[in-house]
DNA sequence: ATAGAATTATCGGTTTTCCCTATATCGGAC
DNA sequence: GTCCGATATAGGGAAAACCGATAATTCTAT
């Protein structure tokens, strides 16, 4: 059994001529009674009681011919499938992205996104960098927007931005006296963090020279699931932390508590990337991904080529 | 595309492996690979991202085998109706038969038939012989019991027994006082008759050397529809009939006003045979049908080998 | 009755497809 | 670095699908 000889048999049935089935076949009609005639003997059942003079389907050959029908609207439906995913543009892109980025960087190109890329939507998740790299490795998103350098042999990536880090102090804090925030200020700081598995967390240990979580002393109970929590606490006059630049842009509207500063030192950003399996065939979806969003970020982050 | 293609990037959705996809196939690992990959080229996308260690399905690719699951399960439906229908005692079997034989035959062969040839459906349908004729030309029947010779050029036909006519008259018809119904007599006597395209009519009209309806005067409009109707007119006086002979098993049984008597003429029967379509395919459940029937007339017929 | 038209089946040869073995290539493990 | 496991590629052979020509059969028209 065939595709092509179920197409023969609905022919045939159609229009009860071997001749003008083969037509509409595009093959001869010897072609065509041969391949029935062969389809029969395997199905050991007589589809068409013909005569020389007429052609007529045979109750078993009407149930079947309905089951072909049913068959060749499915292989169809997977060529019209196959056509509309054709344009890698075309159809959903699973994008995750890590928490301390999506929920400001997402708004910022989502309405863009549907502006120039109508036919692809976008699936986003908000997991930490670990949790997106592990869904990767399963196939369950296509890429992921991280701010941790990943294994180069597992992922390929593309740099996008450097997002720099500034200081959210509440309004009474010794800060605000001080026109500028110098490394050895930061150093003495007790930061406000967010909890285990948060690269924002690391960046900023990093950053402040810090060496491990453990001498943080009391905070340590403190530390928060949410860049939001964090503020939060930052508002009613826990501490300091350290917020990227896309994050800032709420801020400064929002809280009258809270004071953020640039920070002076060159090394204090981090790097966002896309990253995704090297194997991912819809790399032009990916680039116009990006291009989206690089098109669409504030003029305070710093753009790679 | 091709079932065969479409069994390939099922084995391999499942197995996830194309070396054990290929051999759940029964084929090499290069055929598989090649074939999924022309299917994939013809297609114009991705059905599955491999590197050089691991297979995954796209999510185009996993709506595609659902597809294609639903498409090899009908092929399988289509092969099992086949398979059941191989045997041609298996499956509906419609027969038609002339409206003076139906209702008196089919009550001695149903019960028989069903415990001999409990696969085969008998589909019924009671008409007279140019309709019966017609569906056969249609292949809306597949055989039909007949009492008149058909062209052989048009159908087959099977002979199976000769059926002798019967005289009925009413209990106080001057036939009561008579020994022996002559031809003589029978030519003289104005017979009901079934309307216009019944064979009995005919029949009966030859029987009695009747040259034409017309010479019948004032009973024309007494022909009735069905012999059941005819017999009542026998029975409350209006004249005589005659009846075929698995009719009469019936009248002896239930009508004290009706006296059937066996005609002397050795030319009065009709021959019962079952005509059908030179081509049909089924030729086993018509002999199977036939041995049937012939086991199960009463010994009144004479059953023709 | 005979010729002609229409229709399906059959035959021989060609092209295409499918499949196999052998081998290359790549990534990971020891 | 070498071996192992996995997929991709190459070349050749077998099977199938296909075509044109023709046969066989039946209906139609003269």
């Amino acid at each position: 059994m065939n595709l092509r000889d179920l197409e023969y048999i609905v022919a045939v049935a159609d229009s009860s001529h071997f001749g003008h089935a083969a037509e509409r076949c595009y093959v001869s009609q010897p072609t065509l009674s041969g391949q029935i005639k062969k389809l029969e003997d395997e199905l050991g059942i007589t589809l068409f009681e013909r005569t020389k003079r007429s052609v007529a389907i045979t109750p078993i050959g009407e149930t079947i011919v309905a089951h072909a029908r049913e068959i060749l609207e499915q292989a169809e439906t997977i060529r019209q499938l196959a056509q509309s995913h054709q344009d890698p543009l075309v159809g959903p892109l699973r994008i995750g992205a890590i928490l301390t980025l999506s929920p400001y960087l997402m708004p910022l190109i989502l309405k863009p996104l549907r502006d120039r890329l109508p036919q692809m939507q976008l699936v986003i998740s908000e997991e930490m960098t670990e949790t997106l790299l592990e869904r990767l490795r399963r196939h369950e998103i296509d890429a992921a927007l991280i701010a941790t350098p990943v294994d180069a042999g597992e992922f390929s990536t593309i740099p996008l931005f450097d997002e720099a880090f500034w200081l959210a102090h509440p309004r009474n804090h010794p800060f605000q006296e001080k026109k500028n925030i110098t490394q050895k200020d930061l150093d003495n700081t007790e930061l406000l963090l967010l909890s285990e598995g948060h690269c924002l967390a690391d960046q900023a240990m990093e950053v402040c020279h810090m060496k491990a979580r453990a001498e943080q002393g009391d905070m340590a109970d403190l530390h928060a699931a949410s860049l939001e929590t964090l503020l939060q606490l930052v508002g009613v006059g826990f501490g300091c932390t350290l917020v990227p630049d896309l994050a800032v842009r709420g801020i400064r509207m929002n809280d009258k508590d809270i004071v953020t500063r640039r920070l002076q030192q060159k090394d204090a950003y981090r790097r966002v990337s896309l990253a995704f399996r090297r194997s991912f065939p819809r790399r032009q979806a990916l680039d116009a991904f990006n291009e989206v969003v690089l098109d669409n970020l504030p003029d305070t982050v710093h753009i790679l080529t």
